[in-house]
DNA sequence: AACGCGGGGAG
DNA sequence: CTCCCAGCGTT
């Protein structure tokens, strides 16, 4: 299933590819605050870590981990290039990796350095980037290339501040690229490493949530070793994609299964905490709970489309007006005399549903009004044989006793 | 802080 | 079908 698994030369290779970042040494930017259009991104990026690590060998383990079961054939490793880098880091943004290892091999081999892409005409960037999606990262990929030649003599900059504002880059994206291109110091938060960091760390919220991507930016920082970056930041994604997957992750393989907080506490399923459903359009529809001497209920047949079709509920009203007129056609009693009932909220997957049902506890049909296929006054032991909607069910059950 | 961007893959 | 995926830029 995976393209470019492991081999055994993984370790040899993980030792040549050792990082010469200086030990120690968190680069910083200098922030630029305020200034610019992306100041404010900017001011955030780069920062050394303020909380304690959280555990000293949990980089040693994933690097472990990553000697004998990382990827190490992915076609921007090798060689591994600033440019090849930069480029299979815009194209990961948003796609998978079996996705994007075709496309990268195209456009490299059509334009295989940083000036070729700045000589080339933006429309030959876009052909390439044909079937990508997220067109904008072509362009500003070829913007970014552009001016690499203006500014930075026909090379990425490496300097985070630098990298940062070239566009098409954050902060996540010139980590990555100045850590496995030069092996400094830096944290990536990809969406496999907000999922395993939410998980190891038992992080509640959605990782989005801007006070949770700020303590998971935190928690990355920490978790830096000291050497090793260009490893470490690809274990980590290659962790994230292969075992500590969205679902059904790997556990019994985990090498940092001690410590992790959503398997200790039975969470993994439920980690990261998904993003909240996008707020669902609601709507209101008035009930008529009416109850004839007998105490049976007035029951009618839903239309055989829409929601609910055909199955048997309360008489149902957009509004007040067209209850009234309802009830006046089919009853004789006194419309104002309707109780109003606790209302219900009911969601659908396409949106919420507000009952607000109303009672009369004793009225009489009108005499043209009897039982037909479309309505008929239900005794309480004949729910069950009724195909009734939940919600309605629990308030026959429940809101209307005798 | 919320949204748009885009296509593919998995369940 | 829905949700997610190596995010970023704009409003």
């Amino acid at each position: 299933m995976d393209r470019y698994p492991g081999n055994r030369f993984a370790a040899a290779a993980a030792l040549r590819s050792a990082d010469h970042a200086t030990p120690g040494r968190l680069r910083r930017g200098t922030a630029r605050r305020g200034s610019g259009v992306r100041g404010r991104h900017r001011a955030r990026a780069g920062r050394r870590a303020v909380t304690a690590p959280a555990a000293p060998d949990y980089a040693a383990r994933l690097l472990t981990w990553f000697d004998a079961n990382g990827r190490h054939g992915l076609p921007w490793q090798h060689p591994r290039t600033p440019y090849r880098v930069w480029l299979s880091e815009i194209m990961l943004q948003q796609t998978q990796v079996s996705v994007v290892a075709p496309y990268f091999e195209r456009f490299v081999a059509a334009l295989p350095d940083l000036p070729a892409l700045a000589r080339a005409p933006l429309d030959r960037v876009l052909a390439l980037w044909s079937g990508l999606g997220y067109y904008a990262r072509a362009r500003n990929l070829h913007a970014a290339a552009r001016a690499c030649v203006e500014v930075h003599g026909g090379a990425l900059p490496r300097d985070f501040d630098a990298l940062l504002a070239l566009p098409g880059i954050g902060r996540s994206t010139a980590g990555a690229i100045l850590a496995q291109t030069w092996g400094e110091r830096f944290p990536i938060l990809d969406g496999n490493v907000r999922r395993v960091l939410c998980r190891w760390h038992g992080i509640d919220g959605w990782p989005g949530a801007p006070g949770v991507e700020k303590r998971l930016w935190q928690l990355a920082e920490g978790h830096l070793p000291q050497a090793r970056l260009a490893d470490y930041t690809q274990a980590q994604m290659d962790f994230g994609a292969t075992l500590c997957t969205r679902r059904a992750p790997a556990c019994l393989l985990c090498p940092v299964r001690e410590g992790c907080a959503a398997l200790r506490d039975g969470r993994v399923d439920e980690l990261p905490t998904p993003k909240p459903g996008r707020a669902l359009p609601e709507r209101e529809a008035i009930v008529l709970q009416l109850q004839d001497a007998q105490g049976r209920i007035l029951l009618q047949r839903r239309p055989p489309a829409g929601i609910w079709a055909s199955l048997w509920s309360l008489p149902e009203a957009a509004d007040d007006d067209a209850a009234r007129d309802w009830f006046e056609r089919h009853l004789d009693g006194d419309f104002a005399r309707g109780e109003p009932l606790e209302p219900i909220a009911h969601a659908f997957t396409h949106y919420r549903l507000r009952i607000l049902p109303r009672r009369w506890p004793a009225v009489a049909p009108r005499a043209a009004v009897r039982d037909n296929d479309d309505l008929r006054w239900v005794a309480r032991h004949e729910y069950g044989a009724l195909g009734i909607p939940a919600p309605i069910r629990r308030l026959l059950l429940t809101g209307s006793d005798r």
